[in-house]
Parts: C-alpha cells; sequence; structure tokens
DNA sequence: CTTGACTCTGGACCTGGGTCCAGGCTGCAA
DNA sequence: TTGCAGCCTGGACCCAGGTCCAGAGTCAAG
C-alpha cells in the first residue's frame, strides 16, 4: 500500500495541507499512520475521505452534516439514514432559493422604479427600502 | 427635539444596544450628541438611518454595501450610483440564487436514486457525492 | 555533508456581524 | 439617600472554516 506524505496528499485531494491537519483536529480524519520521523502518512483511503469531504461541501453540507455522514459510513449506518439527511440538505436549500428569491424581487421592484436621474433626495430605492416589510422578507 | 438615550433608540429601531455602538465604531453612524453625564442622545433621524440599515440589510446588503449607500445619501451622491448598487445586489443574488438550485438538483437527483434500504456500502448518495463534479458546482 | 524542500507542533489570526463582560458612572424615583 | 435601572469603556468572545506563523526536526538529492 502506496503512503505519501500530507503534502502530496494535499495535492491529490485538492485541498491545502493546513486544512488536512484541520480535519484531522475536528475528527473528520483519524490520526494518520506515522513515518518514523514523525511525518503523518495517507493512503488511497484518505485521499478518498478527502475528495469525500470536499464533494460534499460544494453540496453545501456543514463540515458537522459531514461529520455525521462519515460516522454513518463508518459505524455501519444504514441507507436512509443517510437518506435523511440529503432531504433535511435539500430542505434547507429550498428555504435559502425561496429567501433569495424574494429578497431579489423586492429589489427588483425598487429598482424599476428609478429612472437613474437627478440627486438622491427622493431616490426611489432609498425610499423604497425604509417602506421595506421586515416581517415579509424573514417569513419566506 | 426630542433627544433619547441609547436603549429607547435600540427599541425604536429595533436592534441592540451594543449594535448601535458596534455600528458607531463602523462609521455607518456618526458620533452622536452627549449628555452632560457622557450618555448618548439620539434624535428621530438616527433612528431612521438605523431603520435603514436594518433593512437594507433583510435585502442582502452587507455592512460595506450598507456603508457606500449612507455615504452616497451624506455626501449627495446621484440616484444612478443608487442604482448601480441596486443592480449589483441584484446580479450578486441571481447568482447565489443559481449556484445553490444547481446544488439542490444535483442532491435532488441523487436522491432520487435511493431506495433507503439496506446497509450503507454502496449506498447511492454516498457514492454519488464522490462522483460529483466539482467544475460544474462551481461554474453555476 | 550540505542544501533546500518538506513536515512537525501549538497557538494566533482572519472575515462579518455582532454579543457579552467587568468595573465604574448617571439618572430618576421612593 | 438609597436603590436600582440604565449607561459608559475597552476588550474578549462567538460562529465556520480555515490560514499563517515561528522555531525546530526530517528527508532526499547532489
Amino acid at each position: 500500500m502506496t503512503r505519501i506524505n500530507i503534502g502530496a496528499a494535499a495535492k491529490a485531494a485538492g485541498v491545502g495541507v493546513d486544512t488536512i491537519r484541520y480535519y484531522e483536529r475536528l475528527g473528520l480524519l483519524a490520526p494518520p499512520q506515522r513515518s518514523t520521523g514523525g511525518y503523518r502518512q495517507y493512503d488511497c483511503g484518505d485521499i478518498e475521505r478527502l475528495q469525500f469531504i470536499r464533494k460534499a461541501k460544494t453540496l453545501g453540507f456543514t463540515l458537522a452534516d459531514i461529520s455525521e455522514l462519515l460516522q454513518l459510513q463508518d459505524g455501519g449506518g444504514s441507507r436512509s439514514e443517510v437518506r435523511h439527511a440529503a432531504r433535511e440538505r435539500i430542505a434547507s436549500l429550498d428555504r435559502s432559493i425561496r429567501e433569495l428569491t424574494s429578497i431579489r424581487d423586492s429589489l427588483v421592484t425598487l429598482e424599476a422604479r428609478c429612472r437613474g436621474r437627478g440627486s438622491i433626495a427622493g431616490c426611489p430605492i432609498i425610499e423604497g427600502v425604509l417602506a421595506v416589510s421586515i416581517e415579509r422578507a424573514l417569513e419566506c
């Protein structure tokens, strides 16, 4: 089994060396074997795990979420647990998308009222911001 | 002109007293008049400014954005500058919405492949995460 | 054997937007 | 006048997810 140092592992997984040590501190990565000189030594299973973390992160999972997913993998969790995590993440994404869309629509409405000419006094965007309903923006 | 202490101002504007002092440190709020005892004293213009900040924040502007908007107001900027800021913010919201939607769609695809039964080995969601194209998720 | 690249550790620092704290004043009412 | 709520200051702390640092040790090539 080929074992590589942290720098090569970082390059292979597309992360920084500090990030790998950080993940180890967080418990996302088990403490790896060490060389006689004390260097961390990684194998391809470790690289795959790092890639999993990186890709799950691009799907918007937090490191805490990812930690749970990895524990399911390590502890022989079930697929229904994984599916549950995925569904929660989708629901959370849906909430974020709805909220941002609502904010966007409010701003587009304000922007459309503005001719873009004249001094700032009475500017419909500035005045419109003050008229924004906080309640409406928050409930979405 | 009625002047009120920081606690009443905070209540009127719907923020915390620490937040007001924080905004003052950041320069979003000019240092207010003080009472003989050194208490900060606010008037209704200050409250309106605080409400502007709060509402602009619900529209997703950062405090740095808001600082620019307030400088435009203070310095007699033009409506076209305000409109420009609004358009930039809308474009940024559009990017965020597209990105989240793309992530959501990837996750929905994975979730749909999962029956939710069986052990974790070979789970289509877990395996699917590793197959996620980072490039695709990032370019959106 | 030396050089230079790499790695080790623990801890400090970063962004953004606040929040909390101790220890000491102020202001108002009973 | 005493009591208590509110306010003052500067600085520490919080979240997430890293990033950077100094000073020392390791490793491989030349």
